[in-house]
DNA sequence: CGCCATTTTCCTGGTT
DNA sequence: AAACCAGGAAAATGGC
């Protein structure tokens, strides 16, 4: 397998991992899309293979690894831009990135020549990297402050990582590879989704929260708490829920 | 450490 | 009867 070829070669240190692991660690496990045996079970986590052999997958990896590391607005990156495997990727110019994710693409695009040019040994030192990044961004007279959705609003799709559940939700409900038809559109337009496959959903919530014990019962019962904050609207249907007012990112013509 | 929002856990009771 | 739904209550969690 690809894995045990490159494994040496761009992990020389296997500890490196540790201090720049946190919720990305748990994209390793490779249970975590269970409906996707066929694609995970010889697809390893994306530091284990050069980027030019990435999978969509490792791609994906990847950026939520970025976002979570470099605290980049996920909200940035439009995700159909990304859809592509390591190769396309990293023919991938500047401008390209630029274009894909605003600000955030030149990051992007400075830590991908970094990883292709140094190897995973880039990031061998969390708090060093975190330096080199900040030191591209005061040399390319950017500011970490000003990474923000405004700046690239019109590239937002899909929050790559979003700690919150009904971000979690309209996440799958827009990422047609991860969904496996757990989530269905009912009504796209006015926001009313269908859970189709409520313990499917309850697992893989819970694998993203690492948390094993969580529930379809558990999970409706934070879905139902969002009535309130008019981030969900009631509709007197068994698993049906609809977008409130105050959830945004769903909107298909409002990406 | 405390505050806060969110989520988890548990529960009682009702509905499909 | 199994699977959901409605919320109250309280504990856990994580960010600031």
């Amino acid at each position: 397998m690809l894995d045990s070829v490159t494994h040496s070669t761009f992990l020389p240190n296997a500890s490196f991992c540790d201090p720049l692991m946190s919720w990305t660690d748990l994209f390793s496990n490779e249970e975590y899309y269970p409906a996707f045996e066929h694609q995970t079970a010889c697809d390893s986590y994306w530091t284990s293979v050069h980027p030019e052999y990435w999978t969509k997958r490792h791609v994906w990896e990847w950026l939520q690894f970025c976002c979570d590391q470099y605290k980049l607005d996920a909200n940035c990156i439009s995700f159909c831009h990304f859809n592509i495997s390591g190769l396309q990727l990293c023919s991938m110019t500047q401008e390209e990135f630029i274009e894909a994710a605003g600000i955030c693409g030149e990051y992007l695009y400075f830590i991908l020549q970094n990883i292709r040019t140094q190897g995973y040994s880039f990031f061998n030192d969390a708090e060093e990297t975190k330096a080199t990044i900040k030191d591209y961004a005061d040399t390319s007279c950017l500011k970490t402050s000003g990474i923000k959705s405004q700046d690239c609003h019109s590239h937002s799709r899909t929050s790559l990582q979003s700690s919150h559940l009904w971000e979690f939700v309209r996440d799958l409900l827009l990422s047609p590879d991860e969904n496996c038809g757990i989530l269905e559109w009912e009504d796209r337009e006015q926001g009313i989704f269908r859970v189709v496959k409520s313990e499917a959903l309850a697992k893989m919530w819970g694998q993203r929260k690492k948390n094993d014990r969580m529930t379809y019962e558990k999970l409706s019962r934070a879905l139902r708490y969002y009535y309130k904050t008019g981030i969900l609207e009631r509709v007197d249907r068994r698993l049906v829920y609809k977008f409130g007012k105050n959830a945004h990112g769903w909107q298909e013509d409002k990406l």
